[in-house]
This record gives C-alpha cells, structure tokens and sequence, in this order.
DNA sequence: TCTGGGGTCCTAGGACCC
DNA sequence: TCTGGGGTCCTAGGACCC
C-alpha cells in the first residue's frame, strides 16, 4: 500500500437536484426532489432541504411528497447531468490521467500519477475550487491511502466537505465507522452481521475470518476482512468493458398476459439501441419480470454464438418470457443483453452475400474507422453508465451494418429543438418561447403549460401561461454548465493559484457570461 | 408510503466432460 | 456394479452500488 494519501475520492453532493437549481435560481434554498412523477416513481435526488424533512433516494416519491409537500418535484434531465459530469470529469483529468468514474456524480482520481504527486492536498483543494468556478456545483473531495478511506473521507464531512486522512490516522477513522459504511455492506448483510454482534469496523476487525467467510460467504467474508483492516489494494483504473446492456421498464398499471409481448417489443428495442451503440454482439438475453407482489423472475437465454442480429435477439426474449411464463399482473418487464463481445456474427444482404468471403464474424471495430463517443468531446471518456446519453450519431453507417437501427424516438433521446406537446411535455424540462426566451416547465395541465422565464445566473423568473395547442413552445436542449456569477476569487485560492495559473493560462480571464471578468470577487450584483 | 433504472458481482446447483 | 473428483458452462436468484 502507498504511504501518502494520494487517492481521491469526488463526488458531487445531491448532484441532480444541484443541476436543477443550478438552472432554475427561483428553486434555490428551497426543497427540491428530482425523480419519477409517474404514480410508481421514485426520489433520485433530494437536496438538502429536502433531506431535513426526511426525504431520501430511492424513497418512493409519494411518500416524499408526503414528507415535504413544499417540495418542487422535477423529471430528471440526463443531458443536462451528462454535460455537468463531463466538465466534472474533465477538470479532474487536468490533475491526473488516473481518474475513474464511478457514476456521473463520482470518480476517483490517483493523484500520484498526475503532475500534483508532490502535493495531493493541494490538488485536491484546487479540483473543488476549478469544479466549482467552471460549474458552481460544490462537490465533497476526500484524501487517503486507499479508495476504501478516500471515499469514507469524501463522504466524512458532506457537503463542500475536504477531509484528509493520513496513514497515521486511519485506525482512528475508521474504526468507530458503523458496517454499513463499508462498500458491499448493504441492509441484508448488515443485518447479518447484527446477528453475530458486529455493528462498527471495529467490531468487524476483532471478528474471526472464519466466522465471516462462513456467514457471509468466500468473497464478502474476505473483504470484510481486510476492509475492517483499512487493507485495500484496490488500483485506480482508468477503463472497464461494459459487460451487459439493457433496459427495464416498470409500468404505471401492471399489464395482464395479453399486453406483455408488445411491452417486450418495447424494452427490448432500447437495449437493442444501447447494443447497437456498443457496436458489438451478444449471447444472452435475459428477461426479467416483477410481478404485482414483487416478486421477480428471470429467464436467460444463451444462443451458440454472438449476435447483432435484432430478430434472433427477439426470438430469444420472446422464449425466455415464454419460459418465465407469468400468471399474475405484471408490474416490470426488463432485457438485458450480455455475453458481450466486440465481434457480431453478421447476416449479409442476400446480395452482398454471393460469393463473398466476408461472411460470418466481422470485427465491429473494423467496419469503419468511425468516431467513437469519446472522441466527440477528446478530453473524456463516457462511463458506461452516461455513454447513452451523449452521443448523437451512431458509431457505423459502413459496410454491412447489423440491422440495429438507431431510430432514436425514445422520447429522452429526441432531436432537439423540437415542439413541446401534451405527450412530451415534463415536470421541469427546458423550453423556449420565441419572444421571452429560454424557461423551463412549471406546471402542466391538459395542453395548459406554466413555463418560468430564467436560467443560470439570471434572477429568479416570471411565470406565464401557454395553451400549447395555440401557442407554439419549443422544446430545447439544456444550458451549458457555466461558471457561477458569484465566483470564487481566485485570489482567494492561495496555494492552489499559482497551481492553477498553470494549468489554465486563461482561467484568470475567463468571462462569466454576463461579461464581468472571472477574477473580480463579488460579481454577484452582475444578475441579469 | 409502497417500493426506478442502470449496472456489477457472488453463490448454489445442475449438466456435462474427462 | 458402484463410485470419484475436478473443471467448465449455464441458470436463477439475490445483494449491492449510484
């Protein structure tokens, strides 16, 4: 294990729900939920405010809305996070070329292998401050030996949190820890481990390996083990191959028999577009299916060899829901496609087949020295995670594309601009009125639409009514993240400054958008 | 109050082969 | 006639993460 705390952990704190008041200053200091609207929708992210009244992730959102009826409650707007992780990401790969993201809100980032090795304190008070005057979204940064303490330590002090922990302090810092800190400790092992007297780290640590490994299993008990010991020799790593796609789909009423195949159609063609985009083949194909008392099947289908080919993928969904065969309504259908590979056994034209040699497997890499995703914009890399929600051409249109087609009309994958209509229109999405400009959703009834007037940096909006059947609103694309009108004075950087005048010769003369030099502290009377 | 959607990894059991 | 053990592949379910 190193001996300096040079793994850093960044994560964006209540990131969706930052985006939106980033965008929406009428929403700021007031409690926000970001996350299905639908009767079966769940919180993505509360904000802070939110969260004081006990509003969580992953609550149902009726239930928030309970909790905080005060609450604004926005559809998520993935683009708009999509384009806020990049910068993320971007500004934390000016400090090393080890970074790995984990979600768009997270990554970690081997500071020892950038040009701040000397000095990983200093890099990581200058990534708060360059994310934040490039973004103004307050991210949580923290230091350790390891990615086990850097995240803790991210996580120690949240939000705006900056928590370090030296080698020497780590058993200090860990060990009052309660289990379910731990990566891998979820609310079942938890309650496991309760069983045997295990609460903190420390507890954990004076428990026998083989009383772990027993209750827990080989792979949990171990890590258990050596987590409880600070022993984690994890490496920083830049790339992982996706191994599954897929698409689910809960469904606001459950759907009886008669409706799954045409639902399946459905899930399917998304995976099938998010397959399409990884440019490969795959082998399996497994249906998942929830019923309406929750409980939940799986059938798998292997085939003899990769495929592209939509209709034998089809065919394979279509025998695995046959096999799961559910009697009872159906609350959730889902694909998933794995057995991933970059090789797709293709069927050519009948007449491009004749005689030619080319049958059987192509390298997908070899069909076109195409544009990749992560080529669009050079300075990042997709996570798998985000990759489908950025790039706006498909990899191939060469020789003897698999009949994927990328149709793109998954509602959240439109070309934008586009007109808002009664089916399209969200909770929260960006529009824009030719006269008062650029706004966002307010409130939604019938063609009846209540847009607010403001954007990043501008005073909080007014309201005004649109019978969108008369009246046409054009649905657009997102601000682009942009520095906040009340920056961080460089000035105020210290250490970090001269850091920074290197790294960005121009950051000193950037312009916030309303025109006022980036360096000046207190621009904050600079509101449109 | 009633449970999303994108994933990864692990386990146990069965089939099959040598 | 009865009995082996290891390895690999596949499947279903479940825990976990954000």
């Amino acid at each position: 294990m190193r001996e300096d705390a040079s793994v850093m952990h960044v994560d964006a704190d209540a990131f969706f729900a930052s985006v939106e008041t980033r965008h929406k200053p009428s929403l700021a200091r007031s409690p926000v939920l970001v996350g299905g609207t639908g009767p079966r929708g769940v919180v993505a992210t509360a904000n802070y405010e939110a969260r004081a009244v006990g509003c969580r992730s992953a609550m149902p959102m009726s239930q928030a809305r309970v909790l905080c009826p005060a609450a604004t409650v926005l559809t998520p707007r993935f683009p708009a996070y999509a384009a806020h992780s990049a910068l993320i990401m971007g500004t934390l790969r000016q400090l090393s070329p080890l970074v790995q993201p984990v979600s768009l809100d997270e990554a970690f980032v081997d500071l020892a292998a950038g040009p701040f090795a000397a000095d990983p304190v200093t890099a990581a008070d200058l990534a708060r401050r360059l994310i934040y005057n490039r973004s103004g979204l307050v991210v949580s940064v923290g230091l350790g030996r390891s990615k086990l303490i850097a995240k803790l330590a991210s996580d120690a002090d949240k939000p705006h949190g900056f928590t370090v922990v030296p080698g020497e302090n780590e058993d200090e810092f860990l060990m009052p820890k309660p289990v379910g800190a731990l990566w891998g400790v979820g609310p079942a092992t938890e309650a496991t481990l309760r069983t045997l007297g295990i609460r903190t780290v420390a507890d954990l640590r004076a428990a026998g390996r083989d009383d772990l490994v027993r209750v827990l299993g080989d792979a949990a008990g171990w890590n258990l083990y050596r987590l409880a010991r600070g022993d984690d020799p994890r490496p920083v790593v830049v790339e992982r191959e996706a191994k599954s796609v897929g698409a689910e789909r809960t469904f606001a009423q459950d759907l009886l028999r008669w409706e799954l195949p045409g639902a399946l159609e459905d899930v399917l063609a998304r995976a099938l577009r998010r397959l399409g985009r990884q440019g490969g083949g795959a082998r399996t194909v497994t249906v998942k299916v929830r019923l309406s008392d929750f409980t939940t099947l799986t059938r798998s289908v292997t085939l003899a060899h990769p495929t592209a080919e939509a209709d034998q993928l089809r065919e394979a969904a279509d025998a695995a829901l046959t096999a799961a065969n559910p009697v009872e309504p159906v609350r959730l259908l889902g694909v998933s496609l794995s057995g991933l590979t970059h090789w797709a056994q293709l069927r050519l034209p009948q007449d491009e087949a004749d005689g030619a040699a080319v049958d059987g497997l192509m390298a997908s890499e070899d069909l076109a020295e195409a544009p990749t995703v992560s080529s669009a914009s050079p300075d990042r890399v997709p996570t798998p995670d985000e990759s489908h929600l950025l790039d706006d051409a498909p990899p191939d249109e060469a020789v003897g594309r698999p009949a994927l087609e990328d149709d793109a009309d998954d509602g959240d994958e439109e070309r934008l601009p586009a007109p808002l209509t009664p089916h399209t229109v969200a909770l929260g999405l960006d529009v824009s009125h030719p006269h008062h400009g650029a706004g966002w959703v307010v409130r939604a009834e019938d063609g009846l639409v209540t847009v607010r007037f403001e954007g990043p940096n501008t005073r909080p909006g007014p309201d005004r009514r649109f019978d969108i059947r008369r009246e046409l609103l054009m649905r657009v694309d997102p601000p682009e993240p942009c520095p906040p009108a009340r920056l961080t004075s460089l000035a105020t950087l210290g250490k970090a400054d001269e850091l920074t005048a290197m790294l960005l010769p121009d950051e000193s003369t950037r312009r916030t958008p309303d025109g006022s030099s980036g360096t000046s502290a207190g621009s904050s009377d600079s509101l449109v």
